[in-house]
DNA sequence: CTTGAAAAGAGCGGCCA
DNA sequence: TGGCCGCTCTTTTCAAG
C-alpha cells in the first residue's frame, strides 16, 4: 500500500469507469503492474465493490432523515434481532451503533414524508424503543463516497537548486 | 422510466462490474435494448456516476462521527461561506442543511479520535458556530450506496386458484 | 517494471423488424 | 421500441528484457 496504491484508489473511488491505460498513466505505470495493483486491491478487499451512484431526487426520493435511536432493551439477543431487523429496511442506507447518549443512529432515505411516517411507524411497530428522533434535511450540501485518502505527498528531497537562468 | 428500467437500476447500484449482457439476461432484454436504455439512463442524470466503494478501516479509516451544528450567523453570505468552507473537507462525507433545532448535520470519516480532534479544531477556527455537538459510531452495523428502489411488482393477476392437493 | 502482443470479452453502432 | 451482427476498444494474460 504505497503512494501509488493511494493514487489508483483515489482516481477509482471517484471514477471507476477510467480504463487501465488511462489510470496508469496518471499514476506513472504501464497497464500490466497497474492492473495487478488494481486484483491485488480487490483481493484485498481494499477495492470492496463497483457501484453505480443514483441520482435520488431524479428517483423521487428526495427526503433524507437522520434518525437518533435510544433502545430500552440491551440484551444481546434484543440488539441482534434489533440489528436484523433495521439492517433488513431498504429505506436505511447507514446504520451505526453509537457511544453515548444515542444508542444507534440512522441515514434513511425515502419518498416524502408520507413514506417516512409509513416506514417510521413500521420501525416503532416492529420492536419497542425508548426514544426516537427524527431530523429532516432541507438540503443536500454535499455527498460522497469519497474516503479521506491521506494525500500523497510530492517526493520529499532537498530544496531544489535553481537553474541558472538559459 | 418502466420497471424494466428499474430493475436495471437495481443492478448497477448493487454491482457496476456487471456486463450488458449479463444485465439484459436478467432483465429479459438483448444487449442492444439494455445498452441503449443505460445510455439513456446515464444522459438523463439518473445513473450519476460509477464509483469503486473502499473499506475505511483497511485504509485506517475506521472513525464515522455524526456532527450537529447550530450556527450563531444566518446571513445570505455567511452561509454560503459555511457551505463552501465544509464542502472542501475532505472529510466530510455528507453534508446537510436541517429543519428544526439543528442548522447542519454532517457526516464524518476520519482515522481516529486525534484525526478527529484536528478535524473538530479546524472547524470551529475557521467558522463562528453557537453549537456542534458530535456523536461518534461505535460499530457499522450497515452502510450501502443502493437507494430504495420501488420493487417492481410481479405482474397483476387474479388470485391464484389452489391446485387439488396430489 | 517495461515493452509488445495476442486472445477473449465487452462496448458500441448500423441496420432491419 | 427490440434483435441480429459486425467493428472497435479494453481487459487480461503471456513472453522476454
Amino acid at each position: 500500500m504505497d503512494a501509488i496504491d493511494l493514487k489508483i484508489l483515489a482516481l477509482l473511488q471517484t471514477d471507476a469507469t477510467l480504463s487501465i491505460a488511462a489510470i496508469g498513466e496518471r499514476v506513472g505505470l504501464s497497464q500490466t503492474p497497474c492492473w495487478k495493483r488494481i486484483q491485488r486491491l480487490e483481493a484485498d478487499g481494499v477495492i470492496d465493490r463497483r457501484v453505480a451512484v443514483l441520482d435520488p431526487v431524479k428517483l423521487g426520493l428526495g427526503l433524507s432523515v437522520f434518525v437518533s435511536i435510544e433502545t430500552a432493551d440491551h440484551s444481546q439477543g434484543w440488539l441482534e434481532r434489533f440489528a436484523d431487523t433495521v439492517s433488513a429496511m431498504p429505506e436505511v442506507l447507514e446504520f451505526y451503533r453509537m457511544a453515548g447518549d444515542v444508542d444507534y443512529m440512522l441515514r434513511v432515505v425515502v419518498a416524502d414524508m408520507q413514506a417516512y411516517d409509513s416506514f417510521y411507524k413500521t420501525l416503532i411497530a416492529t420492536l419497542p424503543l425508548k426514544n426516537v428522533t427524527s431530523r429532516f434535511a432541507m438540503e443536500k450540501v454535499k455527498s460522497t463516497t469519497a474516503l479521506p485518502l491521506p494525500v500523497p505527498q510530492a517526493a520529499p528531497r532537498s530544496l531544489p537548486r535553481l537553474a541558472a537562468a538559459g
